[in-house]
This record gives structure tokens, sequence and C-alpha cells, in this order.
DNA sequence: TCCTTAGTTCAAAAGTTATTGAACAATTGT
DNA sequence: ACAATTGTTCAATAACTTTTGAACTAAGGA
């Protein structure tokens, strides 16, 4: 079971652009680079809307080339294409996650956590 | 007569990408990027479409505060705000316009063009 | 003044994207 | 085998965006 992704040369620069220029993808694509290392299920982004919406948002991040879907178990473990699209478009992604991370519009990713304390 | 444009801190992320995410308004930006200095009004772009959707098209970056338009006689002289993207979200334009370069999908400007030689 | 050039506005139509809920599928734990 | 968990698909709708043409405005030149 492996689900469609465009390959490198695939990833169309106005397609990517589009695609990023929506708050809760944005809010998406800055939490996955937070967190970058550590694969995330779509339940990490129930915050941002409900179940069928993420995985319409999610399914357009991937079919745009901006994160890749691997199947695990019942899962879907997403993390972002940073080596594909640095290749492809480079300084793109660097630049729209550093703007995106002091971006007070976006919707927070992980706002109803239980503060994890010492 | 001057045409309302948002001040630098107005530019929004999201919506700078949003409307970068239409081929042919990137297309404008990436034209506009290649004669930069020189002001450019708005039938250099008839090539992209009709005046009344370029019109709409220029109406978008002006708003999302991507170019700046300014009323000249007849005329509108429009720019690229690059000082104020690039203060607002460093990087950014470059990476985009780098991209967009080379880029064979976007239509292009001035493809009608008589030959001048030497 | 009248005509042309440059561009806008408006309303309609066409097309696209986002959101929803109900039903479904597949895996995992008991 | 059954129930719970994780996520998808489908069809409907709502909401937006793009494109168009006709009518318009404003400046500039003859």
């Amino acid at each position: 079971m492996t689900l469609p992704h465009p390959t490198a040369d695939q990833i169309s620069l106005s397609n990517v652009l589009a695609v990023l220029g929506d708050p809760t993808r944005l809010a998406i694509v800055r939490y996955l680079a937070s967190k970058e290392g550590v694969p995330l299920n779509c339940s990490q982004f129930l915050d941002l809307g409900s179940k069928t919406n993420l995985s319409y948002h999610l399914a357009k991040l991937r079919e745009a080339g901006v994160t890749r879907t691997e199947v695990v178990g019942t899962s879907r473990l997403i993390t972002l294409r940073r080596d594909d699209l640095n290749a492809r478009f480079p300084g793109l992604l660097d630049s729209v996650v550093a703007a995106a991370v002091d971006d007070p519009a976006l919707p927070a990713v992980g706002a109803s956590e239980i503060e994890v304390r010492a």
C-alpha cells in the first residue's frame, strides 16, 4: 500500500504556491517543519479541521509534492519533502517556513495540548 | 489619484502565496522581476489575457502587496514591492522568482515581440 | 471639441476549491 | 470474532475565483 506522489521533477511551482496559499495547509507545513524528523499522523492536525477536511488538505499537500505520506498500519505518517523541494526550488521552503513561524494569523496545531512540566 | 495598497505590515503570507499560485500572476511577477527598474504599464501583459482579465489579476497582485501601481496620466506604472516583501518575508521573492525564471510551464510575456537586431 | 488610448467597473457565467456528513475499508487490540 | 482506531471516499453544497463582454471614465492628442 503506497499512495501516489509526484516525482521531484513533476512538482510544479505555481501548484506548490497555490497549495501553500491556504492557511490550514500552511499551518500543517509549519508544524511539520517544527517537528522535522518526527513522522506525524493525520490526527495530530485535528485542531485545524475535521477528519474529512484534513484528509482533503493532506491529499492536496501530497499531490503537490510538498509532503510524503507513508502508510504504516492504520496510520499515515506524514513528512515534508524538504530535499526534493530544495532541489527543485532552492530556498523556497526555508523562506516560507521562516515567514510562517512568526505569522500570528495562522491557526495553531497543538493549541489544546496538556502542558508537560518538569 | 492613488490606488489602495496594503502597508508592509498588512501583507499576509498566505495571501501572497495564494496570489502567486496562479500561473498568469506568477508570469507577471517573473516579467516584472526581469525588467526591474523599468516601470511597466498594463498593456505590456496583454499576451497573458484580455484587458479586463489583466485588470483583475493586477488588482490581486496590488491588493496582496506584491506590486505597487502608480497612476501616471492614463497609464498605470507597475513595479514589484521588492523591499517590502523582503523585509516581511526574507528570501521569499528571490526564491520564487529564481524558480519561476526556469519554469517552462509559465506563459511568456513578450512572446509576440518583434526581434530587434544589430 | 472630438477621437483615441489606457484602463476600470459591473454583472453574469463558468469553473474551481473547501467543507460537511454518512458510509466505507483496513488494521489492531481484546 | 468483535470492537475500536485511523483514515478514505462519495455526493452534496457552499463559497470562492476566474473569465467575459458591454458600458464606462479620464487623460492626451489632433
